[in-house]
DNA sequence: AAGTGGTCTAGACCACTTG
DNA sequence: AAGTGGTCTAGACCACTTT
């Protein structure tokens, strides 16, 4: 009656596991998008064979990694990946009231060129790899704050340019996503505190020196391929970088 | 036949929303505690009038946010503050190979004295409560790395001596849970970078006005309540912040 | 009115741990 | 063998949104 393989054998997965794996794919390679109507719950549950329940179990984890949204009375949708999501999800700075803003960007420069070994590792490319680089200043409140310098496979966004960027309406995140297919559901980041370099003090206006943090990233596909890595240089006198533990 | 009144009418909260209350507040009364057996899921529910499923989705909850933990074949256990769960859920500090580990600890400084303004707001006391404060010096390799600024409600923590501190075996999160029934179960934090005042750079073994991450953490009890005001200065040379976000 | 997700039930059967 | 949690089913009924 299953149109998946019992999971009670030894080293089957598990019907939900199953489920959120098709999905998750579905969702990579751009069959379920946030422009397509989505299969009610019935429907999913019978195209996959299993109960409505074990469907749910898939989905709800999805929802709860921000990958899908459920409406009650509408439906359940691929979440969209804009601007307000990058901001609750991916933009940690907030300034000293603790308010999230989505700040001003001006790109500073563009690039193609031959991986590094340490922009290669980070991005889990072979050493003769291409790569778009990417350099940005965010302004918030009309004040630079934040230097970044972006990489991210040449081949994987092949076609990317400078007007592109400059183009954009939306986050870099949304332009990933709605012009090449890629989809960014997740991210790690390691911070430091640092001295300015004379690149980022120079953008910043900051004299070269002064404190600033530093904040690595690589972000993650939904299928949690690397695909982006990023270095922020951070001007902290006007916002705070808010990290929130695990109560709703 | 329920125990619990029913949810369907205007106002009322959810089954699986009241179990969960419940739960939590017997575990912030210490009825629950890592020490006592904790009842299993069909006695439970048959305690609150309730259907296994809508028990398990309560108890579900409080497992994602690392309150309780299950073990297939053992039961359903209060999760202990340990230091292994503090190094997972609290210690965001690695090195610079990722690795984290337990630093070492060394009073600096115990006090009780009336607190600020800025104490009083944070932990959302009255303007003349008295409070402890706590200054540590953790190292991590022989090296002094984190200087650390507590302050804690002296009321909440009646009877807290500076031998208990010195004395006391594990982290203070656990001393704060074995000796007070205070179980710290999330936390917020903010970050910036900084120049090392006098009193951290000296105590880190920096020149001053050397470049440091200064955290301030306000952590809460499972009842979502601030019971703790910290501010750390981390010297990175050695040490990064690190955090994940949202994908298991 | 019809369609969607949200909550809840009352089981069955399985996997794992303990005595 | 007995007891625990883990997965899964096949519904019922409710709340909300859209048509």
């Amino acid at each position: 009656m299953n149109s998946l393989s019992n999971p009670s054998s030894a080293s089957e997965p598990l019907f939900y596991r199953k489920v959120k794996r098709i999905l998750i794919s579905e969702i990579a390679s751009g069959v379920l998008t946030p422009g397509v109507k989505f299969p009610n719950e019935k429907a999913l549950a019978l195209r996959f064979g299993v109960s409505i329940g074990t469907l749910r179990r898939a989905v709800e984890e999805l929802v709860a990694e921000n990958i899908l949204v459920r409406y009650q009375g509408r439906g359940t949708f691929v979440r969209n990946l804009d601007q307000e999501r990058f901001l609750f999800q991916f933009f940690k700075l907030a300034d000293r009231s603790g308010k999230f803003e989505y700040p001003s960007v001006t790109l500073v420069s563009f690039e193609c060129a031959a991986a590094t070994n340490e922009e290669a590792k980070a991005l889990g490319l072979s050493g003769d790899a291409k790569v778009f680089r990417i350099e940005n200043v965010l302004s918030l409140n009309g004040q630079a704050t934040v230097h970044d310098r972006i990489t991210i496979d040449a081949q994987l966004f092949d076609g990317l340019t400078r007007e592109q960027l400059e183009m954009r309406s939306g986050t870099i995140y949304e332009l990933y996503q709605r012009d090449f297919g890629i989809t960014v559901a997740g991210a790690n980041e390691r911070l430091r505190a640092e001295n300015a370099d004379s690149r980022s003090a120079d953008l910043l206006g900051l004299e070269a020196g002064t404190s600033v943090m530093r904040i690595e990233r690589v972000a993650y596909t939904v299928e949690n391929l690397p695909c982006e890595w990023r270095i922020s240089m951070v001007d902290t006198r006007q916002v705070e970088y808010v990290s929130r533990s695990s109560r709703e």
